[in-house]
DNA sequence: TTGAAAAGCTGACAATTATCATATCTATGT
DNA sequence: ACATAGATATGATAATTGTCAGCTTTTCAA
């Protein structure tokens, strides 16, 4: 066995120390590891689409994934975004749903594609599993509550304030300061849930009070604590 | 064993099921059924507080309760109605964390609150009934997403439509067609997310427009079609 | 390298929604 | 029945946000 194969090995994955899958029992993960099937897929391509019928999940190794959902008027909302060790999926698997979400890559991505039935499988016959994925589901469950009050209860500004403090804190910051994960204005508005030209001119206003910098479509943060005051209301 | 006694046992119980607890075996439903206590709750009066370390979850019996959060301009955002069957708390529990949410009684109610001992061990030792919450979870989760996309993407009036489409769906009409359910203004803006007034002035316009009728606070739906419509985006 | 095409930016204006003020109604307990 | 607090209603106005149009910059592939 090579070097190469052997980190492609669910049993040695790092990765899944994130996720669910470290309830899983040594034999148990050998059958995923054996059924699942690694994939490289480029920034801008999608990797299931909303009303789609899934037939298994994808755990993300590599790279950053948003999940978004098309409302009537033709716009995306992103509802998510989905990055190392997390699993998408399993949402629709475990309702027996089509996918309620489309799942786009956002840079390069490597993620391996789980059939459903070794999870199907083990949550019904391996009790701790199916608890982890369990408390997986509820972490999410709380956060989506968080989103919804703070889309009906926050400004626009706000909203676009908490979105930067937010990429900040999950996928860090480079050398030079700026964002690690670079997202178009048109996607952050889509987190957001605003119009393109809305967050565009957020974001120069916030670039002009000195809270964050910009060089092209990076985006650094200049001013934490101001940010961070904006969010609060002040 | 009297007839009182004998309906507030848990294998008798109907509203079972509705919720996860079908997927108890005998003996643990005799668990639960034991450690269980009813209790009545008046309209208004609060079953939980965000913020509180829940010991057990909430199953409803009767009534309506409102779970809300609140937000840090102090307005409550609604974010879900459970009726009977629904569990409440679990989220917290399975998470182990403090509630994320406030509940509160809508109208009279009466709960069963299941200390979370039984619950827990179920959880470990059944998958079945660890799979059937997983699957309730899953489905409030998509709801969840639902939510979102309709706050970003829709307007209030949209929403407010929906929201009484919805409350007729899920809880029905009276004889005379008002909704069973009658929420006060304020709730419904807080579930729809919006100024008290923006919803008031709203459903005066519906009603002008013939799309619902009105007797004091209770509402009624007139012209379901235009209703739909008006959600859609027309 | 270069020339579309896409993304980013800005202004002007319209539409939506919130806020404040105030008036009227109505449900509820005594 | 009646007082009254709380809920509902409406106007006036301000603030926020969206839309459309046109321009500039960046990106990316030929």
């Amino acid at each position: 066995m090579d070097k190469e194969e052997n980190d492609s090995r669910c049993e040695q994955c790092i990765i899944r120390q994130f996720n669910a899958l470290r309830a899983m029992s040594k034999e148990e993960l050998k059958k995923v590891s054996d059924s699942k099937i690694t994939r490289k897929i480029k920034k801008g391509e999608s990797i299931f689409e909303e009303g789609e019928k899934l037939n298994g999940v994808f755990c993300v190794r590599n790279g950053v994934s948003k999940l978004s959902k098309l409302s009537a008027n033709g716009k995306d909302q992103i509802v998510k975004l989905a990055t190392k060790g997390e699993v998408m999926g399993q949402r629709s698997i475990i309702a027996e749903e089509h996918s309620n979400l489309s799942a786009v890559a956002v840079n390069d991505m490597e993620v391996c594609y789980i059939p459903k039935e070794s999870i199907v499988h083990t949550l019904k016959s391996n009790p701790d599993f199916a608890v982890e994925v369990l408390r997986h589901m509820a972490h999410d469950l709380r956060e989506a509550d968080d989103v919804i009050v703070n889309m009906s209860q926050k400004t626009v500004k706000q909203r676009v304030a908490e979105a930067f403090l937010y990429l900040k804190n999950n996928f860090g910051e480079d050398k030079d300061g700026f964002l690690a994960l670079t997202l178009s204005r048109e996607d952050i508005a889509n987190v957001v849930g605003t119009a393109t030209e809305s967050c565009i001119r957020i974001i120069s206003e916030f670039r002009k009070k000195g809270f964050l910098k910009t060089s092209g479509k990076r985006i650094g943060i200049a001013d934490e604590r101001k940010l961070q005051d904006l969010v609060e209301g002040f």
